[in-house]
DNA sequence: GTACAAGCTCAACTTAACTTGAGGTCAAGC
DNA sequence: GCTTGACCTCAAGTTAAGTTGAGCTTGTAC
């Protein structure tokens, strides 16, 4: 067998370009997991650099640690991940990712119209209007600016 | 001359779409203005809603209100924004949303890779490879797994 | 001429995602 | 066997962008 080489809290900080307080901080969030050495110090596996690197790609997505803690909860019990399983969170990441770009892409064509009509002054403007439409259907309503 | 309506500060709330605390924070943050009535009461200009339509554009674009105050500085002190202004604000803007786009496409593209090839497990990942090329470049690299 | 909704100020609380600091332990090199 | 750097815990601080609440004033509608 291979040699199971156990990382100290540092060097996965080293390797994984995650500051020691961050790692300790998932770790309390139930993201990451350690055993403890006689002397109480962690130890990772080195299938934490893997969920590290899950947890920033989908932080980078722009998915909350908890909505990455429930995702990975997701997974089978102290697992080490699967290809099927990362197949299925890289999926749902991407199809969340994939909307996030729609909807800025939505917001850029409005900016875009924007430049040549002077619509912040003039009542064409779309992104205005989604605005200003609020105003006409009462006070109590609270919406984005984008339709999502 | 039309009648110049002002506004308080739960009408701009109302047609904004903004809660007045927001509002009073906006202009804490110095990002709109109002001048007082005799009783000490906010009263806004027409001008305000613009602001505010554009405070709330930027944002969604992803912008911090701090960005976004140093944008609204750039316009000339206390005048109502022209469709000049409004055109340089939106085009710097829809530039940074493009920058955002196409790293979220980068990274979807990135997360496209993997779901067909395992590499959580394997060393062809290219979100992991960026990530692991720290370990060789020292302790001391902190860096974004996506490139700007 | 008064009730009461709408305003005002200021301080404190909220959430996310960490960082910083204090005070103390562990381990590896010389 | 001791020095030094890496670890440990736990509490408190930080930033962004507001919200909430207390206590008090304005303004308007009946």
């Amino acid at each position: 067998m291979a040699p199971v080489t156990e990382l100290t809290v540092g060097q996965v900080a080293a390797r994984s370009g995650v500051a020691v307080s961050a790692l300790h901080f998932y770790e309390a969030r139930g993201l990451i997991r350690s055993h403890r050495t006689s002397g109480n110090q962690r130890r990772y596996g080195r299938d934490v650099l893997r969920r590290v690197a899950i947890i920033r790609i989908a932080q980078e997505v722009g998915i909350s640690l908890a909505g990455i803690g429930a995702a990975l909860q997701s997974l089978p019990e102290g697992r080490t991940p699967t290809r099927e399983d990362w197949n299925l969170l890289s999926t749902a990441w991407r199809d969340e990712l994939d909307q996030k770009i729609s909807q800025l892409k939505k917001l850029r064509d409005g900016l875009s119209d924007c430049i040549g009509c002077g619509c912040m002054s003039i009542d064409k403007c779309p992104l205005r209007n989604k605005d200003d439409r609020l105003a006409r259907e009462g006070t109590g309503a609270r919406r984005l600016l984008v339709e999502r």
